[in-house]
DNA sequence: TATACGATCACCT
DNA sequence: GGTGATCGTATAC
């Protein structure tokens, strides 16, 4: 099931925790590719230092004031891309920025069922943008339809598995923003642990 | 217009 | 542990 709106129009720490476990889904010409989402990171409100938007309302942090469930995808160090989710209401600037993908596996055109890429690992917001296509061009889009970018919760969620991935959640600082004050102690990144 | 630097990664020692 | 690649963005002039 494709998460709606409503999923993402709250608390963002809530929204980045409930995102472990979910499915990233992107739409290509020919296949379409998805992964587990088992990193986030929350990055929440002016008040935050690690956040873009902490210098208030840029043309580049506008997106994250905009309404929640569309993608806020900018450029690192002139050669990555970070793809992060929109949460929150209107003119409150937050956002999850999706970190590593597992169990990636790709459904071709001329196929019916996803089969898994065991040669690919997606460790990090670069390597993962890379791997999928996301640049710019996807900056704004809606992840709540099925058009080039979504997410969807795995199947099992209703049979307990939400229970479970709540208990092998392990929470830690966020990475790469030794800048940011007191802000960079905060225990804002979030992983899951592996099932096994 | 000029400059400093980053929500990263691969490669080096 | 450290460094370089490479360019959009914010800020200073």
């Amino acid at each position: 099931m494709i998460l709606k709106r409503k999923f993402y129009e709250c608390d963002t720490l809530k929204v980045a925790r409930e995102l472990l476990g979910c499915f990233l889904v992107r739409k290509l010409d020919k296949k379409i590719i998805r992964g587990i989402i088992t990193e986030t990171e929350a990055y929440v409100g002016e008040d935050d230092l690690a956040c873009h938007a902490s210098k208030g309302r840029t043309p580049r942090t506008e997106i994250m004031y905009g309404k929640a469930g569309r993608a806020y995808v900018y450029m690192i160090y002139g050669m990555y891309h970070c793809l992060n989710i929109v949460t929150e209401n209107k003119d409150f600037p937050a956002a999850v920025l999706i970190r590593k993908l597992a169990n990636i596996s790709e459904l071709k055109a001329n196929s019916r069922k996803f089969k898994k890429i065991e040669a690919v690992e997606l460790n990090g917001p670069g390597k993962l943008c890379k791997f999928l296509k996301i640049d710019r061009k996807l900056n704004g889009s809606d992840i709540t339809k099925k058009g080039k970018l979504w997410v969807a919760s795995p199947r099992l969620v209703r049979l307990g598995r939400k229970k479970l991935i709540k208990k092998n959640i392990v929470a830690s600082k966020r990475i790469g923003i030794d800048y940011a004050e007191h802000c960079k102690n905060y225990l804002w990144r979030f992983l899951l642990k592996s099932e096994k």
